[in-house]
DNA sequence: CGTGCATTTTACCGATTGGTCAAATCATTG
DNA sequence: CAATGATTTGACCAATCGGTAAAATGCACG
């Protein structure tokens, strides 16, 4: 039986409230008659949809790794080496322009250490990470990128793209600006140039 | 009436057990019973020492707050900008590595939109970060730094060192090492090197 | 129409939440 | 020692937590 109009429409309802909802408090911190009340639905109805809280929350960090993890993917092993890794950077911040929500769930996630997360995902993610920072490193030996740690570069993209998502209400506090992420993709460009460029 | 040995020390057992709760869970994912049970007393004898929940955190976010922003406080004018930058860099990192559960605390504050800090908070923070951020203009200005946005830097400092705190548990799994702050140091101060120094 | 299934609601459960209160205990000082 | 204030505890509260049961409703289709 496949799925009907009202079914995906309210599993959507829902999945957009308790990403809107566990991305703010955390899984802990976060209510099912919050979720039920962004939703429009009532509790008992989301669990109609959802066996629990929890159920929720493991299907909204299932569809988030896999989009989160696609930049880095997307590095071409062919292409010019400072040119992939600055448009790695660009896609990783748009990531986080386009889907803040889901990066504070993640953000919320490790802070708790990770209780959600379980061995397969970890080791899908450090085969990745592994991946490109063997990438990296054969590019840096060729001299076409500068000399860099490649696993803690990739970690300063990481850190840097997601700080803009994670810590919108200290950005916005500090800089005092609408879009903030209008200046940060010249900076974060400029950053990880003078990084990367091999010398002369 | 001065603070007598009993109450010091429960006062400090309490904000020790709030840190490390809070800072795991958030304000609304922690409980009492938790930090009752993490210092070792019971849940009235709690508060007994603070009126309530939203006073603990409340007090150990203030402490929290003057002791982060001293790494931006000891940046010298009168320095060599280059070294005061990396130096700065270095404490702040200094910072996570010795407090990374005060750390997580800010982070856990800034994700749920930072609703326990007030104005004034807001607003000592802005003046300090604007007076620094003054102070790296004019090095750039001088030529004694490369051009750089003041403010965009400053951010990405804190972005670049919070991370080794509040994603420990990300960092150990992507890095492998036990020490993941020790190639941190040398990667960072590369990092900011490389995007400070100014040209020849 | 009415039958059957999907959907929603009302009422409720035991456990836990932040917090209170008065009684009990402890420690200090005269 | 006695007394006095500081400290601690157990019993308890209303509200809220995640979740359940069953009845009520909506809806598609013969």
């Amino acid at each position: 039986m496949p799925e009907t109009r009202i079914q995906s429409r309210n599993r959507a309802a829902i999945l957009d409230a308790g990403l809107e909802i566990f991305s703010r408090y955390g899984f802990r911190g976060a209510t099912l008659d919050q979720i039920a009340g962004e939703a429009g639905l009532s509790k008992p109805n989301l669990l109609y949809y959802f066996q629990s809280k929890e159920a929720i929350h493991r299907a909204l960090l299932l569809q988030l790794m896999d989009a989160w993890l696609e930049p880095l993917r997307d590095i071409d092993p062919a292409g010019e080496p400072l040119d992939e890794m600055l448009d790695y950077v660009r896609r990783k911040l748009a990531l986080s322009r386009d889907y803040p929500r889901e990066s504070r769930l993640f953000a919320n996630e490790i802070l708790s250490g990770a209780p959600h997360i379980d061995d397969t995902l970890a080791s899908t993610l450090r085969d990745l990470v592994d991946g490109a920072a063997a990438l990296i490193a054969d590019w840096v030996a060729e001299g076409r990128l500068a000399q860099v740690d490649p696993h803690h570069t990739i970690m300063s993209v990481w850190a840097l793209t997601q700080h803009y998502a994670d810590f919108d209400v200290q950005v916005r506090a500090v800089l005092d600006t609408d879009d903030p992420l209008r200046g940060a993709e010249a900076h974060l460009t400029q950053l990880f140039d003078r990084l990367l460029r091999p010398g002369a």
